[in-house]
DNA sequence: CATGAATGAGTCTTCATTCAT
DNA sequence: AATGAATGAAGACTCATTCAT
């Protein structure tokens, strides 16, 4: 007959932490495990033990693993989301401010960190095997695509007046930003936000000099390197 | 019976042949899984089926599932570089055209298709928990970087004498492809190559008016939609 | 303020009951479980789920799942003696009358019912496998054999003189309820109790054709179709 | 750095027993599981360990547990038919005859014995619970009720010429075998197939005095205990 | 070379039991 | 008394790897 060892550990919070509280933690816990660990290789136990509780919780607050996935991958999104939402809000309403503070954003240590970014490309890598993934992250850069193109038409049209492409800069501002994600998350260098915004910077003052020269100036003075 | 000469020699090449054959088989085999089952559910037992070989092959013909997707990903990286390697040689030696035969190169379907696509995002999706994976996409993006600088620089120096913050630039077109290559993942519709392509050309014609002026214009044109 | 005395009383008495009550609902709730789901998918959550209690409380009625399994079974064996003695002690003296009761018994709603049958055939699926269980579903057959044993002694002597294999009969007439119940509950129609009776009336009116030979005369009508 | 432990360790029958064989050898650890264990406490490690062999290997052969068991029950049940089939078959044509050997069958070595009775139970007391065993456990019984029907119908044309009850005797023959198995499966003494049988004996003796009442006076002769 | 049966460590999931509230 | 969150020991199942043939 087995006797269960001892069990009088410490509960690490507590036992009646609420609901919420308790799905948040698994959830945080299983954006650690994604970052560090990628999809591949985030079990379970390793989600339990990131979080300081036992193998059998994570069915008990979330039905499954895939469930418990899918929620994280909801509560990245929602954050991310937010963030710029409230970014754009919080701008003066010129068009070049909303932009700005819309790109701006996208380098927030809230959404920009070594771990987020991780934890976004191992969804990105599963969401060719699961439409789910796929659907959830092609919306995530889609709404934030469309918001941009309001912003870059109504720029356009105080701009020029000419037709100029608000598609193509929108789509080319998207990429930019996701594509800079990218390349943080290849580096094995700490992030520098700063050095990460510089091609945006150019790029801005080189589409829109009018508005954003000044800023390139700016950075070419920090150029010294 | 008598055995020509030529039929007792091959089988000594063709086991080697075979050999290199195989391995080509596998790592198709696993280019084809990646891509449509993600990192997590790529089993051996698919690829050998994939490859219509059985289980016990694989361990056979390299030492590990390991060392296979580490051989994959070599074979991919191979691919790629030899891609735009080839495409700026066989340009015309002006930096402009070199750089777009660069940038060009990205969505050529040999290297731009949703499979190979999908297989890179599985690798950076487990870039995070293996640094070699990680050292070997990021070298992929550096090598093509530092190329891409070189042709900048020549381009900028050209064009208006000033260095004019070459890095920021190059920074730019690469996070440019990379993020449209995401793009195009995320996406659930068919790569359209001509759209992909829109926004670099447009982004294009306004960092160098002068040599890409007249491709936004035919980019305008077509701008129907 | 006051507190009336019949007030103040009632608690230790409710408690009483309700712990009694409560017993009784969980024993019902496994009933339920094991005629539904059978022993291997009854789980202490599907019972407490039946009982519209929570989870554990089990624990706190029962010692363990162990011996509420028990108390469900010593339950069952409960109401089934009581049903039989009950019949034989209200069925008028002659052995013929007192043998039909019994026999009779075994087919009234109270314990003739597909979730009852359910269950008994539950606990002897697990009989092998646990000597308490196969002691108690032994004994249960052992002790109602014995009672028609002495009352196929009295009817035999008053038949014929002869002793004629008392001993054959009651093992041929306890085997036959018995595998008539599992005919019941290997069928999936609905229980028809006339139709299950009928083989025992037709074969006690071959056994004692002087005392039953009414009956079967009676079932020959019945029987159209 | 796990290593693994001795690997060298010689196998039981050879690797290269064939397919069905290993199929075989994993059925019938399964009876000898349920038979000990009961079906709530059969688990695939039990099974394995009983066979012999590694744990993952049930999942190569069966697809599953549930596969499994219904293999094994498939195997019980075309076993069970082939024996009284057969004993049918090799009978003289004469329906006493027939209908003696159909029910000695019953009582035969390879199929009664403690072990394939308890089997039986542990199926039927699933059957509730999963309606692919109440389905085979159902026809199991009914397959053989109609084989021993149209020979009682001969017997009894042959006999008396009148009707009588056909059906119901064929119910009541049915059931006493069936619940003398589980007379059998709820005692705990070895089984004693000779006094199994004495019940069917007088029985048959009572229903057709003219084809088995010799049989009958032989019973009584051994009936000194 | 190639096959595919076999192994066994590891994974997700279930569930009886405990216990703070 | 009752609740239900929490635990952790199994359980079924998977899968990379080995190896006899």
């Amino acid at each position: 007959m087995k006797i269960p060892r001892d069990k009088r550990k410490t509960p690490s919070l507590g036992r009646n932490v609420t609901r919420r509280v308790r799905r948040r933690q698994l959830i945080d816990a299983t954006i650690e495990c994604l970052a560090k660990r990628g999809f591949a290789d985030t079990t379970m136990a390793h989600v339990a033990e990131a979080a300081g509780l036992s193998q059998g919780i994570i069915n008990f607050h979330f039905r499954s693993k895939e469930a418990l996935l899918l929620e994280t991958l909801a509560s990245m999104d929602e954050e991310y989301r937010a963030n710029w939402e409230l970014a754009v809000t919080r701008a003066e309403p010129a068009p070049e401010k909303r932009l700005e503070a819309l790109l701006r954003s996208e380098f927030e240590p809230a959404v920009c960190s070594r771990k987020k970014i991780a934890v976004w490309h191992a969804f990105y890598g599963e969401a060719k095997a699961r439409p789910t993934y796929q659907k959830i992250c092609g919306a995530r850069d889609e709404d934030r695509r469309q918001a941009m193109k309001k912003i870059l038409e109504e720029l356009i049209a105080k701009c020029d007046g000419t037709r100029s492409h608000s598609a193509a800069i929108t789509d080319a501002l998207t990429a930019l930003t996701d594509g800079i994600w990218l390349d943080l998350h290849l580096s094995t260098k700490r992030i520098d936000r700063e050095a990460a915004w510089r091609p945006v910077e150019v790029l801005l003052a080189r589409l829109f000099p009018h508005y954003f020269a000044s800023d390139e100036r700016r950075a070419a003075d920090h150029q010294a390197s």
